[in-house]
DNA sequence: TATTAGCACTCTGGTATTGACATTGCTAAT
DNA sequence: ATTAGCAATGTCAATACCAGAGTGCTAATA
């Protein structure tokens, strides 16, 4: 357990450290601490045997370590309150009631991103709990349908399909109006194998090419399941921070953005806000994520706010606090 | 007029840089020449004078400048034949015949983008070309409904729509109706007018709510129309060169590519592949973009192809040749 | 006349060197 | 328990230096 004084202290150095990117020296908190730069040095070495603060080299100021921030989240922060002008802004997309929820949301992203300098995402539920709810098809022409599927929990997606010239609308229809009898409820991704037993054999009677029209739909039905809804803001917002001044680095976490895996990685379990930081994200030891499930009318998804270690937690931790709310209201 | 040596010289210049991305000078080049390196620097200060190429300082080697590429790009580079491993990649993808065209131009990107090195897009046909085909709804729940807008140039887009309480599905419907009647044909950017005095003044009659529902209509359409489909490939490449080593020139290129003008300023007006270099382009002087306007029945779009102005164009003009080819057959 | 050898000159890029500065750890005094 | 004082250690920026790669120009050559 630590004294008073080496948590104001830690709180200090890491307040301290998020602001300026530089390792903070004992001299310069005599004044907050009533104390001479000795006696903080010497407290900066025990908080450094505990593992809370480290040295960029033997001669150094210190810098908060992964285990200090943590420290440091858990313990030490406190709730800000938003400044009325961000709220503000906030608050008038969500009062907006033209707008749909999730066009709320993503128009919120690009403010969440502006005022934290991180970059900010939100992800639909993934495709094992989004069930069917109904498949639908427009025809476009001879050779091509559109067909839109919707999920349960509001998910909504549409693919252009290629028919081949033996097959007619009417058999497309028939098709989907037997997948609307007999699969809704499924779950996405269990749908591609449950066409084959359920739905093949039985159009094999009433349609002719029923071999390409199943294949045609279990194709779009695989792709839809591996698809998930994204939305990102302030993809390039990293790029400020000092920490991420190298081509590579940068080059590595803007990939990991763009890859399929990420939605997996970052989707939140948790209904509460929660702070993974460095290793403690699957993402990139490099950064720290702070996400939330959020859950409204059934339809459920992420939101997470990535950034340096460096990062404003209590900030960002109350600004997604009150988008949660005022999202799930 | 140049003469064949100088010629061959900026040939080999820009390729040489191309390859290498530092001046090259006389030395080096007296083998492919067979001549002295004096001949080579008093041809080179001949080709500085031309305006063809620069120093990057008074004793460097020598760089092509923005004409000496558009020289090159002119008079000088042959179609290169396309390597047979390459060519069979993105040959399979195409005669696939089960793939929607646009998905498979869509996946041969991530192939351009692999082997260019560069970032490839395509960008579907701006909205004052698109003109509306048919709009269908699909009902999702009491307070929602999903609209579906389909292109004649077979562009497709959905939108969920929140209902008001008072509004009942069929009134929506034969809203949907009404527009499907009067205003099939339109470009999708004069819809939203057209709404107003075509549609607004009919339904005042036969919908209870039709203030409210003709607002839905309205802010929909108006956001169709400012969208417009778009997939990149290979986003980070750029960050490979040397030339983009600086975070803030990498910044303010990737910010540009997430603009929402983006898509204006690179949509191409021109059916052959044609080639911008730096400022040629006005997308950002630092980069060239090669790329082309393909029809296929109807539906038309671009593919761009961005990279270094240090860029093998040779190469990157005929393998967008190459897919142009086969998109469009 | 076109080419070339030769040479002085210029600029880069890497490596050392230096000094100012910040900060620490430790010791001894308070 | 705190503090003053000091040597030690490392960073950072400036400077100097040198090798290397090029150039331009002049004069000789084919």
């Amino acid at each position: 357990m630590l004294t008073e004084r080496q948590n104001k202290l830690l709180r200090i150095i890491v307040e301290e450290y998020v602001k300026t990117a530089s390792p903070v020296g004992s001299k310069a908190l005599c004044d907050e601490l009533n104390c001479s730069s000795a006696t903080i040095r010497n407290e900066m070495a025990t908080l450094e045997n505990v593992g809370f603060l480290e040295k960029t080299h033997t001669s150094s100021g210190r810098v908060p370590s992964e285990d200090g921030y943590r420290y440091y989240v858990n313990n030490l922060m406190k709730p800000k309150e938003m400044t009325g002008e961000d709220m503000l802004k906030l608050q008038t997309l969500f009062d907006n009631r033209e707008l749909v929820l999730s066009d709320a949301i993503n128009k919120s992203l690009e403010i969440v991103s502006e005022i934290t300098n991180c970059t900010s995402l939100v992800l639909g539920s993934s495709s094992s709990i989004n069930r069917l709810k109904q498949v639908e098809v427009v025809p476009f022409d001879n050779n091509k349908v559109i067909a839109i599927v919707i999920t349960d929990k509001g998910h909504i997606e549409h693919k252009e399909l290629n028919i081949e010239d033996g097959i007619s609308v009417d058999e497309v229809k028939k098709v989907v109006e037997l997948i609307n009898k007999l699969l809704v409820g499924t779950p996405l991704d269990e749908i591609s194998a449950k066409l084959e037993f359920e739905i093949k054999p039985r159009i094999a009677s009433y349609v002719k090419s029923h071999e390409a029209l199943y294949q045609v739909f279990y194709n779009a039905f695989s792709e839809f399941s591996n698809k998930s809804h994204m939305h990102m803001a302030g993809r390039t917002n990293l790029l400020n921070y000092k920490e991420f001044d190298n081509t590579s680095k940068i080059r590595e976490i803007l990939d990991k953005f763009d890859d399929d895996k990420m939605v997996q990685k970052i989707e939140a379990e948790e209904n509460d806000i929660n702070v993974y930081i460095g290793h403690e994200n699957n993402f990139d030891d490099d950064v720290s994520i702070i996400k939330t499930k959020y859950v409204v009318n059934g339809e459920e998804g992420t939101i997470a706010i990535v950034g340096p270690k460096r990062m404003d937690y209590e900030k960002v931790v109350s600004l997604l606090e009150f988008i949660k709310q005022n999202i799930e209201r």
